[in-house]
DNA sequence: GTACAGGCAGTAT
DNA sequence: ATACTGCCTGTA
């Protein structure tokens, strides 16, 4: 099997925060900025302060990835996809940065999100020199809870910036404690993740598959819920309307992790990277 | 102008 | 249990 390559991972929608400068990558991480640098085809990770072997946490080098191969290509389409994109991986999100990153996600574009994140850094997080470079840290969430909603709204956050702040107090007050749910199997974790407002089922799933470890989760957005129009209707018992109820998404991304077993969160990242491409999108 | 873009909560039916 | 609605902001 061949080897992972960390560009077309960053590049695949799933982690926001990365910006090309002088030919390498610069990621933030959390309180961290992250480099990547490509020299001679071979990568080159670095990590501010640093973190010793950063790679093999955020791309998941960690995995088993054989054994997850081994289950999801049961599976005829992920199998093609897998051959097709040899160099996708899922990556290892800090789980905050996480859900502060799909709570933005609600109703617009992934250039808009990138742009409200960058906002969100510059305004609230700590400045980094990075290569004579100025990088900026993800803020915390009480740093997040302590702005006003007019501060958060000035990143282009609009309506979002509410819940955004709400979310934030859940967290600085210990009400909502993400790490804890790393422990705790999906179905549990997830239920708590629900009982916050602002989180929904699909933003829920997303902080379990990308930052908690729960790789069984299978998020379903407009662009899973396409591919799966046209790829696995035969699984479905009718045709997908616009919008998904709260129920009828839970009946279908149960039904999905039925059918890939526990890993469906890796499948789903194949299905959605190729269905995004198909459509030509670069971001 | 207006439709749409990686949802969610509140309310009405 | 499902349907409808409003919500910021930017681009096509």
């Amino acid at each position: 099997m061949q080897s992972f390559d960390p560009v077309i991972s960053i590049n695949s929608g799933q982690f926001f925060l990365w910006e090309k400068r002088n030919e390498s990558w610069y990621g933030t991480y959390g309180s961290r900025i992250i480099k990547l640098k490509t020299i001679d085809g071979s990568p080159e990770f670095t990590s501010f302060p640093e973190f010793k072997t950063f790679e093999k946490k955020i791309f998941r080098l960690d995995d088993d990835i054989k054994a997850i191969f081994a289950e999801l290509t049961r599976d005829p389409l992920v199998h093609t996809l897998i051959k097709k994109y040899p160099g996708l991986r899922l990556m290892r999100q800090e789980p905050e940065q996480c859900l502060f990153s799909f709570l933005c996600a609600s109703n617009t574009n992934i250039p808009m999100i990138r742009r409200m994140l960058y906002n969100l850094t510059r305004r609230l997080g700590a400045p980094m020199s990075v290569d004579g470079m100025e990088f900026f840290t993800f803020p915390t969430a009480a740093e997040i809870s302590k702005a006003t909603t007019e501060q958060l709204r000035s990143c282009s956050l609009g309506y979002r910036a509410k819940a955004i702040k709400e979310v934030a107090q859940n967290i600085a007050e210990g009400t909502l404690n993400l790490e804890s749910l790393r422990r705790i199997e999906y179905r549990e974790a997830k239920s708590q993740l629900l009982q916050v407002r602002g989180i929904g089922n699909k933003i829920a799933d997303c902080v379990l598959l990308f930052s908690l470890e729960k790789l069984d989760a299978f998020p379903i957005d407009v662009w899973i819920s396409r591919a799966l129009s046209q790829h696995y209707s035969w699984l479905l018992d009718r045709p997908l309307g616009n919008a998904l109820t709260p129920r009828q998404y839970d009946s279908l991304s149960e039904r999905m992790r039925l059918h890939f077993g526990r890993y469906a969160g890796y499948a789903q990242q194949y299905l959605y990277y190729d269905i995004r491409q198909r459509a030509g999108k670069k971001w």
